[in-house]
RNA sequence: GCGGUAUUGGUGAAGUGGUUAACACGCUGGAUUGUGGCUCCAGUACACGUGGGUUCGAUUCCCACAUAUCGCC
């Protein structure tokens, strides 16, 4: 079955909607945060886990799993939910962002993209027709068009050649999809110009999908202005009964500016990576539990109702991590994921009353303290 | 007791008769936004066993001592 999507209101304050998503696995309210699990495992995470805090939707990776172990293999599992015994929406990304990461500009043709196998340096050809392809396979719930995502600084030339080629690669995607129980979404590029992204935006939805991604932000030290500007130079022209996803997007203020200018969902490596790395959120901002003054704090990270801060202490915590220990690193990515999971039910509740700016004042004053 | 070898910062370990004595680990901070997971960046260390000698100059050469270690009796 294929997942729909309900908005149920629009906040009064500004552009922020309260909505729902319906799958075969149970409902989910939306502004949502989906953990990042690029190779069908959100890192260090079990699914039970991830079930446990309550997310919702993960995102997978159609480069990684296509390279290994192949989606054939997943195929024969039965798909993707079923290899990885995850029984709730999964979305894959579709490579595009690979294209950012591994490839050259030269390397970028109208057919596809070359580029070196991370793995072990294989020569690689990417079409929006493979990817459909794998995605297919694959078996996600949502599947993204394979798109060009330039840097956000790329100049105007480029930006412009690039969003028209996202564009051909978007139609030829969306020919070549084919899977009922999926659904395709659409990628809106064209960086912080205001006219390329009105163009990107109006132009993905005249191909028509089941949902429209804002992509190429957050990738290039690009400022928040310009990143917020860039949402809602797009958000105008995304259809109002579609889900609306911005991609690659995880600061905790970043969620909440840009469910006020009208996004639905997000996804980001950050909170797990940031666990990995001992950091973690905090109600008061991002600490880095390695920090020697953490040696003896026998205090849980932060109020929080998560299993790490209910049974955890930050000195523990801490030793974990310096020894080098995976618990630690677990512990944390728990917790950070339920961090922005509250954040983002924290938002919901603040479009049911009408309040989300004075949730963003709040949040501001507390997470970046009172200087 | 005799003979050999060694002694460099918290640890391991280079190196040189002459400006600021490598590097690694550790430790202390920082970074991280559609993941090339366990990375990257920066900072930190009264460091050349002790006492003499040779030399313009010794951590580097010589002697003694101390300590460690190996072998022999």
């Amino acid at each position: 079955m294929k997942i729909k999507y309900e908005l149920i209101k629009e906040e009064k304050q500004s552009k922020a909607r309260l909505g729902k998503i319906i799958s075969k696995y149970g409902e989910y309210e939306t502004p949502m945060f989906m953990p990042v699990g690029t190779q069908a495992t959100v890192k260090t995470l079990s699914p039970e886990e991830i079930k446990e805090i309550g997310t919702g939707i993960i995102l997978s990776n159609t480069y990684h799993l296509w390279l290994r172990p192949g989606e054939d293999v997943i195929a024969k599992a039965g798909g993707l939910h079923s290899f990885m015994n995850y029984s709730g929406p999964i979305l894959t990304d579709s490579g595009g962002f690979q294209v950012f990461s591994l490839a050259k500009p030269k390397d970028i043709t109208e057919e596809g993209v070359t580029f070196k196998s991370h793995i072990n340096g294989d020569k690689l050809f990417l079409t929006p027709e493979i990817s459909m392809n794998i995605q297919n396979k694959l078996g996600s719930d949502i599947a993204m068009s394979f798109d060009e995502c330039p840097p956000a600084s790329a100049n105007y030339e480029y930006m412009k050649k690039s969003v028209e080629r996202t564009l051909r690669w978007a139609k030829r995607g969306k020919e070549a999809f084919n899977n009922p129980d999926q659904c395709l979404f659409g990628i809106i590029q064209g960086g912080y110009f205001e006219d390329l992204r009105k163009h990107s935006a109006l132009e993905t939805v005249k191909i028509g999908f089941d949902g429209y991604a804002i992509g190429g932000v957050a990738n290039d030290n690009e400022s928040k202005e310009e990143m917020y500007k860039a949402i809602q130079y797009s958000t105008p022209y995304m259809p109002s009964d579609k889900l609306r996803y911005l991609m690659g997007v995880g600061d905790p203020i970043d969620l909440i500016e840009g469910v006020i200018r009208g996004v639905d969902i997000f996804d980001c490596v950050i909170p797990t990576r940031l666990a990995r790395h001992g950091h973690a959120y905090t109600k008061y901002g991002k600490i880095n539990l390695r920090n020697a003054k953490y040696k003896e704090d026998f205090s849980p990270v932060d109020d929080c109702d998560c299993y790490a801060c209910k049974s955890y202490t930050k000195s523990y915590i801490r030793h974990l991590l310096v020894a080098g220990e995976t618990f630690g690193s677990r512990l944390l990515s728990v917790h950070n994921i339920y961090f922005l999971h509250k954040i983002m039910s924290n938002i919901r509740t603040a479009i049911r009353e009408d309040n989300l700016l004075e949730y963003k004042d709040k949040f501001i004053k507390e997470y970046y303290g009172e200087n």
